[in-house]
DNA sequence: CGTAGCAACCTTACGTTGTAAGGTAGGCCC
DNA sequence: GGGCCTACCTTACAACGTAAGGTTGCTACG
């Protein structure tokens, strides 16, 4: 592992393995230094410390969604592929959302990315003060993702748990069981992470096309 | 300090308030005994650990969002009503968010809390289907915040800094002077968390609605 | 009344984390 | 050849969560 010199970008790359392989949590700096042939101090001659390394990675996962851009014609659909882009970004980098969310100042590119979609709106026709607030209604929507609060990943539950949801969570079960009832494939339908993500987008797309032409 | 006993309330009531004054990441388990008057380890008989705390605090959390609930009438001005009053609370504990965003497993009140959400809409003749797709759709809106990725809250840039930026951001620095421009109250009108909240809320009830009606 | 038991709190200690400080080996230049 | 720079290593420290076990004081019961 260890041979060659190190560089930020091998740095940064391994650092991207290690947390996509096993997590953020696990990328620590000794861990890193190992999974590059060398102690954790060595790291810091080429990064100024952890915060630094978090911020690389921070950097690269936004270049990598402004790379995904794939044309399109017209703000709304421009939008969109950009976006559904955006979101295969973050399935591959599950830990992407949290690195962003835990950043406590904003990486610089993410303004280079937001304008660019300023852009994309107002070359296209949208004035700014739509611009602006479609900026803040896309949200984490323009980094593929939506905040996943509500993440069944769970597995199957037992029939006691079943039954001692039914109790607490009446229109919940109520909801899981007709919805499963509906779907031709019980697996694929049930909370389908892409159908809800692009549900959720055309809506807001929808809406921001009606607020601009009433 | 000391005085009176330590209770497991009493416990996440003083974690609540260090959280509120220093943020999360000041809550280490040394500080919150300190701050009781207490040793850390002391804790432990109150509190399996560390994770219990924050669920605890996550629980806390979201209970003070349910205790928001403040009627009204039809499926969409309940659930306008609810998620502004749960943005309050969010207002209040800045670091909302982030704790939810980081715990690993789900609250277990948050299925309590989507519970009564899918109960103010099916019980209001909205079908499963819309309100699986909707509470999908709500994702962190309905706990009261955007994911506020673009926080410009750095304060003042300098002149050469904003010159930089002209070149970098073009499009963001036209928005900005427009917007700036535009608006009476030039401190409020930007960036007013208040005002973009309640746009995007509208923007998905009224999405929403529209598609149950059509 | 004595004592067993238990709840609440403390003491000590360990492993892991990020990182400050300083050491060392090899290549380059004057 | 002697200084200097780059890249890496060694050692060490403070702060973190927490395992293990000790101390104290109240309470219940034969």
């Amino acid at each position: 592992m260890a041979q060659e010199r190190l560089t930020r970008d091998r740095l940064l790359a391994a650092a991207t393995a290690v947390a996509d392989a096993e997590g953020l949590k696990a990328l620590t700096m000794r861990r890193l230094g190992a999974e590059l042939g060398v102690e954790a101090m060595s790291l810091y001659h080429h990064l100024p410390g952890k915060e630094a390394l978090l911020d690389g990675l921070a950097d690269a996962l936004i270049r990598e969604i402004q790379d995904q851009n794939r044309g399109g014609t017209g703000w709304k659909d421009r939008l969109r592929r950009r976006f559904l882009g955006a979101r295969e970004v973050m399935v591959r980098h599950p830990w992407g959302p949290a690195l962003l969310g835990a950043r406590s100042s904003v990486p610089p590119r993410l303004f280079v990315y937001f304008d660019e979609i300023v852009g994309t709106m107002t070359g296209d026709g949208v004035s700014y003060r739509l611009a602006h607030r479609a900026l803040h209604s896309f949200g984490s929507m323009a980094l593929g993702f939506t905040q996943e609060l509500f993440r069944p990943e769970a597995g199957v539950a037992s029939e006691t748990d079943i039954t001692a949801m039914a109790e607490v969570l009446p229109h919940v079960t109520a909801m899981v069981a007709a919805e499963l009832h509906d779907v031709t494939d019980p697996v694929l339908g049930w909370c389908d992470g892409q159908t809800e993500f692009e549900f959720t987008l055309d809506l807001i797309l929808d809406g921001l096309e009606r607020v601009m032409t009433p």
